[in-house]
DNA sequence: TATGAATGAGGATTCATTCAT
DNA sequence: TATGAATGAATCCTCATTCAT
């Protein structure tokens, strides 16, 4: 799958997993359920590691959550890198890519949850729509620096780019 | 081009476009290089729009350029918003998508410049990453209301959605 | 293949050689070198047929092997007489052609040997350009008569062909 | 035209010769007629050149028509050298090429002609074959020397290449 | 059940020819 | 009369899918 979607023919897909591709269609029945399965398991992962990362701060205060969300972020565009930036770059982006945004959905959902369960630690008039402004923002934002800016995250520079998206984060929460 | 990158054939593509294909062929040597053509294009106007935008701030305060950049990101993502969401959904993102990242770049690279230039109003350490971290927060909050929320720039809510990114903004780079 | 090289495309071909047109490009990755793929085969049996000519006639006296390599011309141009006719009037003759040129010239090979093993019997002072002459001529002879003067090997004139050829070269070899 | 035949689309002829494309069509009602058209052209020149070599021995001995015969090869194959490569190599031999046949029939024409003007001084039988016979055989030697085989007339190796071409023509003409 | 050769609809591309200017 | 942009039928080729083994 290393060369994108229709770059990757179905007979490529199944000789790069070893199997023929008539075991290939005895699984799947079309090319599109193949690749929606991939997505789907690839998008269960990435939920995983938002749903992990909520747990542990359960309870905890929004410092503790927005620093958590921010790492969450480039440790889920870093679940199978490769995967990721082929889904990421050849996918069409059509209907089939709805399950990867319920990933981003999801943690828009728990985040939106933590925030209506510290409303009194910040200074948000609309938690809905403030936890689709900061699940967006780092989304994008980890999205950006995993995939096209590695220099951002290279070495010391990584804590210093986690610091400085959880203040955009911090500060768009908490009152002056 | 209604129907998407690989939906659509060249054969369509020239029959939407009122032309034959040989013609098609006669000014772009292949599939690509007609795609490319057309994304450039699109991404020369989206980088006008971001070049409009600051020209009418220059000198101004950056809550003056933090309202524009935020307007100016959503006005770039309803420039052709037919052509916009294909190009956004169907166009394999390798090499050729530079282009239309090109047009982000240049905002970052303007909101940098604004951002030294009034680096007294501001609480910011390094404008570079700044300009990064607000550019790509606009950029995705715009990108992401305009193509998959239209409930939140209907009628009287724009505002409020303007108001909310420009917080995001301001906060961030303003002192506490 | 009956119309011609470039009258017969690659589905054309396809369907007269009784499989699907994506069968054929399993096997050969363009038309060119189906094509070659066809002339290679072709050239191969001509080569068999003045090989085998030769083989009959080793040790034997030049008269014999002229006419013997006469006849393998006559027969190396009715082997497979429509797909021959094509291949001489319709493939370009650049580069590709060279593998049937190259049955020509293992002829000329065999016939040089043939004639510095039997130098005692003949007058000729270079084997070498004797056999070029002689294997060129043969070949536009019965090539012609072949393809273009059906006439001369029509029923009891064939042999009076056969005759009249060898005369030729018995003359051109054998001293006055 | 020096690509070959469907190599050069008539575009690139029109270019190649100077004029628009429309021009050559305000000329020619097809690729078609301008392709016979070069080929009628150059089989004029190449008959020409035929004509003027037996204009020049008429009466004299075989001895000396032989020679000439051989040596109107030789400067036929060397009338326009990359055009008579090009159509050599590339026109199909179908019907359109029967113009250039012609040029080699008219000199089978002239030498029987002269073969049978002096019978008194050959071994002929039949003067009809014998043209043939003859000029089929000068035309591929001549034909394969210039074309493929250029060590062959290279410097002081052309007068023994004419040599040994008009030794296999006399040899074959007189009696033993 | 696993295989992969065979299929053929569909899509990219070429190029002889036309015709408005 | 000369031009060359426009045309589109025809062609080469790909690749998702099937099915005999």
């Amino acid at each position: 799958m290393r060369e994108g979607y229709d770059q990757a023919s179905t007979n490529k897909i199944a000789a790069m997993a070893g199997v023929s591709i008539g075991s290939l269609y005895q699984y799947f029945p079309s090319k599109e359920a193949l690749v929606a399965a991939v997505m789907e398991r690839h998008a269960q992962e990435l939920s995983r590691v938002a749903r992990d990362a909520f747990r542990e701060v359960v309870g905890r205060p929004v410092e503790v959550a927005a620093r958590a969300l921010v790492k969450a972020g480039i440790d889920a565009h870093r679940v199978n890198p490769r995967l990721h930036r082929v889904l990421d770059e050849q996918v069409p982006r059509t209907g089939r890519l709805e399950q990867v945004d319920a990933a981003v959905n999801g943690a828009r959902l728990l985040f939106r949850d933590h925030l209506e369960a510290h409303r009194h630690e910040i200074d948000v008039a609309d938690p809905e729509l403030a936890a689709f402004v900061v699940v967006t923002s780092v989304e994008a934002l980890t999205h950006t620096a995993v995939l096209h800016r590695p220099d951002l995250l290279a070495g010391h520079r990584a804590e210093a780019f986690v610091d400085e998206v959880t203040r955009l984060v911090l500060r768009y929460l908490k009152a002056a």
